[in-house]
DNA sequence: AGTGGCCGCTAAACTGATTTAGCAGAGCAT
DNA sequence: ATGCTCTGCTAAATCAGTTTAGCGGCCACT
C-alpha cells in the first residue's frame, strides 16, 4: 500500500529549505520566523509532491495516533450497535480521528487481547461500549490514558454517556395520559434482575422509575404488571394473552421494550383485537420493526447515533465526569388513540 | 496512553546482549547463531520488564502495521453489518491483526477522506465492502495494495466474496416442491431494476435466476408475479393483499427477502389466513425477524459471519481470484407444509 | 569599535524498532 | 606461523517525522 510516497525531505529539498522548515510551516507552528515566502513555497513543493507525512514516523515521535479504540463486549455486530458506530465515526472524522474497533465477546481472554493490541497501537483513548445499557468494571489496563464508557457507567467515575432512560418513562406514560388512558394502563416486561442488578440493566429500573414518577403524578396506577424474564418477543406475546384472559381489558399497553411489543402485537391480532382502536400500545428503542409495524408502534428512540457522537466528544473535546445522558425523542406513530369509551 | 513502557533496548541491556540480539530472538530469526542461553536470557528479560513492542516503530521500519481498513459504503452501520465485522474482527484477531473501519456513506469527498485516512497509517489491505451485493467500481486509489471486495464485485477482476444467491433460489424453490407444491407457487419481490442494473443488485438477479432453474427442472411455472418497487414491508403487504384478490389462491409464496415476507404476513393475517396451513412461505435473508415472527419464516441465512472472516483469509492468506461464493444455508421453520388438498 | 538582540533559518538529536555489515575469537589445516 | 572458516555476537544505519539548540548576519545603541 501506497510505496512512494513523497517525504518531508523530498518537499524540504524541493522547496529549497531544511525539513525543520517544512515541518513548521506544515504544522502551522505559531512563533516561528519563517518567511511568507519560505510558507509559499513549502506549501507549493508539498502540493506539487503531493505529500502525506507519515503517521507511524510522527506518532513514534508524538505519542499521538489520532486512533481511537472502540472497545465494546458485543455491540459491534448487533442491530442497535450501528447507530454509536455511525455517530462515533462521524464524530472522529471531523476531528480528524479514526476508528479501532474491537469487539471482545465478553470473553476475558479477548478483551485482554483486544486492549493490548490498542495499547500497542498507542491509541489516543479508549470507547468502552456496552451492548446493553448497564453498569460494569472497567479493565485496569485502559485506565493509563483517556476513556469514556459508552451505553454503559462504572464505579470508576469515569465519563460516560447514557441514553435517559428515565425521562423516557416518563414521555411513555406521558403520551398515554395526554390520549385520555387512566385506570386501564397494562406494563409488560417488569422484571427482578433487570431491575436490580445494575450489571445486566440500568434501562429497566430507569424506564419503570419515569413511568412511574409520571403515573404517580397524575394520580394513577397501573391496570396490570406482567412480569417477563426476557424481553424478546414471545415473551410479549405471552404477557399480552394472559392480560387478556383477566375480567378487566386494559385499554393501553406500555412494553419495556419494542420486541416485547412486537410479541403484544401478534397476541393481539390473533385475539381479534384492532391497535389502537380496541388497545394502545406504546414502547421504548425504536427499533426498525416499529416502523414495520401495521399499524407502526410509537415508541421512545434510543439515540444511539448521537451517543456516539456523545462519547468522541467527550473523549476528545474533554468533558464533564458525571454521566451525560442523552435524550430519547418519542416517535409518535398510530399505535396511540383515546381509549375505547 | 501507556506511558513507561520497556523498550527493545531496556531488554536488551536487562539480557546482557544487544538490540540486535534481543530483536532476532523475540521475532525468532531462523539461522541466527545466538546461543540457546541468549535465547533464555532475552526471553526472561522481556517477560520480566512486560516489554511490547512498539508498533509505530515497528511499522515505520517495516511499512507493515498488521492492520486491515474494513471501507464500507454504509455496512457499517445497518443491521446486516454486524455479522460481516464480527467475522471479519474474528479472522484479524486469529491472524493477529487489527481493524481500522470507516463508512463513506456513498459520499465521494467522505470516501476519499477515508482512504487518504487509511493509507496515511498504512494498512496493510482494504477489505472494501458494500451494503447491498452489488457490482462496483473501486477507487483506484486503494489498487496500489492488496484488495478484497466484500458482499461486491467491480470490473477489476479483484478477489471478491458474495452470497451464493442462485443456489439460495434453488434451495428455496426446491424446498416448496419437496413440500408437494406446485401449480400454486406465487413470487412476490421483482423488480426489474434490481434485476437489471447489477450496480444496484447482484442478488435479485441470481435469486430469481436460481428459482427459475429449480422450478424449470420439475417443469413448474410460477402462478403470480408480483413487482415491488422496494423489498419493504409494506410492498409486501400491498403485493400479498393483491395476490389475494386473484382468483386462485397461490399455495406458497416466495418472497425475494425476509421484509418483504413479515408485509406477507401481515396481509394473510388481515385476511384471515393461517401460515403455514393456508399457505406456506418462504424466503431470503434471515433477518432478526424471521425468527420473531409466528410462525416461524423459513428462510435462507445470508452467510454474513462467514463472508466477514473470508474476506480477511483471501486478504491475508492470498486466494483465487475467482468469486469467493459463500453458502446461504436454509433455515427450515414452520412456515412451510404440503398445501391445502 | 564593541556588543547585544532579533531575524530567518538549519544541524543534529530523538522516537524505537529492524536490518546490514562486519568484528573478535576459536578451531583447524597448511 | 599463517590463512581459513565458523561461531556468536554487535555497531551503526535506517525508517520519516518532530524538536531542541544554536548559527550567521544585520541593525541599533553606547
Amino acid at each position: 500500500m501506497g510505496r512512494n510516497r513523497a517525504t518531508l525531505a523530498d518537499v524540504a529539498r524541493r522547496a529549497g529549505l531544511s525539513k525543520t522548515a517544512a515541518s513548521m510551516v506544515l504544522n502551522g507552528r505559531e512563533g516561528t520566523r519563517l518567511s511568507a515566502e519560505a510558507h509559499q513555497r513549502v506549501f507549493a513543493a508539498a502540493e506539487e509532491l503531493g505529500y502525506r507525512p507519515n503517521l507511524a514516523a510522527r506518532s513514534l515521535r508524538t505519542r499521538k495516533t489520532a486512533t481511537i479504540a472502540f472497545v465494546s463486549d458485543i455491540v459491534a455486530t448487533t442491530r442497535f450497535a450501528g447507530g454509536l458506530i455511525r455517530g462515533a465515526l462521524d464524530a472522529a472524522r471531523e476531528r480528524d480521528h479514526v476508528l479501532l474497533i474491537t469487539e471482545t465477546q465478553g470473553d476475558a481472554t479477548f478483551e485482554q487481547y483486544a486492549i493490548e493490541a490498542m495499547l500497542d497501537r498507542q491509541v489516543d483513548g479508549v470507547i468502552y461500549a456496552a451492548m446493553a445499557t448497564r453498569r460494569l468494571t472497567v479493565p485496569p489496563a485502559i485506565l493509563g490514558g483517556p476513556v469514556v464508557l459508552l451505553n454503559a457507567t462504572s464505579s470508576d467515575n469515569l465519563p460516560c454517556v447514557l441514553p435517559d432512560d428515565d425521562r423516557a418513562g416518563r414521555a411513555v406514560a406521558t403520551a398515554l395520559l395526554e390520549y385520555g388512558h387512566r385506570d386501564a394502563i397494562a406494563l409488560i416486561g417488569r422484571n427482578r434482575i433487570k431491575e436490580g442488578d445494575q450489571e445486566i440493566s440500568l434501562a429497566a429500573r430507569a424506564r419503570l422509575h419515569g413511568i412511574q414518577q409520571a403515573l404517580g403524578d397524575a394520580g394513577v396506577t397501573l391496570l396490570a404488571e406482567s412480569f417477563c424474564t426476557e424481553w424478546l418477543p414471545e415473551h410479549g406475546y405471552a404477557a399480552t394473552r394472559a392480560l387478556l384472559n383477566r375480567p378487566q381489558r386494559p385499554s393501553a399497553i406500555i412494553c419495556m421494550n419494542d420486541r416485547l411489543a412486537f410479541g403484544a402485537y401478534q397476541a393481539l391480532g390473533e385475539a381479534g383485537l384492532t391497535v389502537p382502536d380496541d388497545i394502545s400500545v406504546i414502547s421504548f428503542d425504536d427499533d426498525p420493526i416499529a416502523s414495520w409495524l401495521r399499524p407502526g408502534l410509537a415508541t421512545t428512540a434510543l439515540p444511539h447515533e448521537q451517543m456516539g457522537r456523545r462519547a468522541v466528544e467527550l473523549l476528545l473535546d474533554g468533558g464533564a465526569a458525571e454521566p451525560s445522558l442523552v435524550a430519547m425523542p418519542l416517535r409518535r406513530r398510530r399505535s396511540l388513540a383515546p381509549p375505547a369509551s
